[in-house]
RNA sequence: GGCGGGUUGCCCGAGCGGCCAAUGGGAGCGGACUGUAAAUCCGUCGGCUUUGCCUUCGAAGGUUCGAAUCCUUCACCCGCCA
């Protein structure tokens, strides 16, 4: 067997270890039962995350087997974040989002096989504890010293404070961890560096009531070359949901990453071997006007988020939309396919009057590529407004129904990068 | 408890009765240059039925022909003295 710890080590994405050594001693000869849990937060997934599923990937396709936990009890909770308390979500809602994001996990790991994934959640074990019991044989085992050293849980003393609801999140993680220990033999927590606190007060709980001995691993936090917040567009998260952030979208982040970022984000993100990814940085030192890395990076993590026929589907609206030749020489199905993946608006049949569309302004604010339609002025004055990529002079001229493409379509662009469609039924 | 300072547009911060939709910086957006990158330079940056109108300067009242600017009350923040 391979060793993952040391892939892990090449790839950069190990920020801290309760003992590397120790990990590599119990990795390298066997399998082992792993786990990274995710709570229902939102009705999906995001890049955010996927940091940690690809890793928990990695420890699969090594042999290791995991456990995809959803957070059904602690998503009720909620893990202390520096900004402030967080909202409590209503339980069936928590609950609609733990069969998402379950249903999410499908795609990355194997539910098949010798080391099948196992899913759990952990409401199972948690929601039948008594108080009491919970109190006496966990809580006992809880410095609240320790605790009150937790970076997210002393910026919220300094600021506005911090619920005992919160502030006990930690006892469940911890108990967590000393479940799967138990049921499944789970001796490694994997999580992002934020969640060191977390999982190390797994591992004592784990030595304190069992006397048993388990692993911490931690990602580094990514950070962005611009110094901005990874995994965030203008138009906010990035998502792994195809309804909240598009296949097309989602392709187009990695196509536009910064040259600086790529090297992390290929070791980070790809499933490529080291040889490959070396040989795709060369290329982007030598030409990287090409970015060959961003669309091998684009392609492979949107066919392995979306599927192949989604990557596909992405990658040709983006030659549509992006290509240089005339938009009117597009087939309809593909122009179609491209403008529904950007955002789009359909008009009514009463809308066109005289063959006259609405103004150029209104089209802008109605599509969003423009916030209204003052700002939609504003666009065409600066020259970043296009309709069917003819820069428009006079933001109140209205496009007529010979301006459709295919009698269907016209494509409104704003500066470079934003494409909407207004689709006219014919 | 006493005295003083503050709360301005996405953020920071000027303004201290009319010339204020409100200086300046940052972010954002557009243009040029590029590679659907970065940096740089230029422009823009409340809304609308746009030669004008409407809403905005912590909240609510008031003075005035006219208030972000003056007065009153309230809320929150920050200093100094007890």
């Amino acid at each position: 067997m391979s060793s993952i710890v040391d892939e892990l080590s090449w790839r950069g994405l190990i920020a801290q270890s309760t003992d590397l050594d120790a990990l590599r001693a119990a990795t390298d000869p066997g399998p082992i039962t792993l786990y990274c849990g995710f709570d229902p937060t939102a009705p999906s997934l995001h890049l955010g995350n996927l940091v940690q599923i690809l890793t928990v990937r990695r420890f699969q396709q090594h042999g290791h087997r995991p456990l995809a936990l959803v957070g059904g009890a602690t998503g009720l909770i909620g893990d202390p974040k520096e900004t402030g308390e967080r909202t409590l979500n209503p339980r069936e809602v928590v609950e609609g989002w733990v069969g998402r994001i379950r249903a999410q996990l499908d795609r990355f790991y194997d539910f098949e096989g010798t080391n099948a994934a196992v899913a759990v959640n952990n409401l199972d074990w948690t929601e039948g504890v008594g108080v009491l019991e919970f109190l006496r044989d966990v809580g006992k085992h809880f410095s609240v010293n320790r605790m009150l050293d937790r970076e997210a849980v002393a910026a919220r003393l300094a600021k506005d404070g911090i619920s005992y609801t919160e502030f006990s999140y930690q006892l469940l993680q911890s108990y967590d961890f000393v479940q799967l220990y138990r049921r499944f033999g789970c001796t490694l927590q994997t999580g992002g560096s934020d969640q060191w606190g977390n999982i190390t007060a797994g591992v004592d709980l784990i030595r304190r009531m069992d006397g048993g001995h388990a692993h911490a691993l931690t990602t580094p936090l990514m950070v962005k070359a611009d110094g901005t917040k990874f995994g965030k567009t203008e138009s906010g998260t990035v998502w792994l949901d195809p309804d909240l952030t598009s296949p097309y979208a989602f392709f187009q982040f990695w196509l536009n990453s910064d040259d600086r970022d790529v090297p992390t984000l290929l070791r980070t993100f790809s499933f490529r071997a080291q040889g490959e990814i070396d040989g795709l940085l060369d290329a982007l030192a030598e030409r990287p006007q090409a970015r060959e890395a961003q669309r091998a990076l684009a392609s492979e993590l949107t066919e392995l988020v979306h599927g192949s026929a989604e990557r596909d589907a992405a990658e040709a609206a983006g030659r549509a939309l992006f290509g240089q030749g005339d938009l009117g020489e597009l087939p309809l199905a593909t122009l179609t396919a491209a403008l529904v993946e950007a955002p789009h608006v359909a008009l009514e049949a009463a809308e066109v009057v005289d063959g006259a569309l609405p103004s150029f302004e209104e089209l802008f604010a109605r599509t969003g590529l423009a916030a209204s339609k003052t700002a939609a002025r504003r666009t065409v004055d600066e020259g970043g407004a296009y309709a069917n990529n003819i820069r428009i002079t006079d933001a109140t001229a209205q496009p007529t129904l010979g301006d459709l493409h295919h009698g269907e379509w016209l494509v409104l662009r704003r500066g470079k990068k934003a494409f909407a469609g207004v689709r006219v039924p014919r």
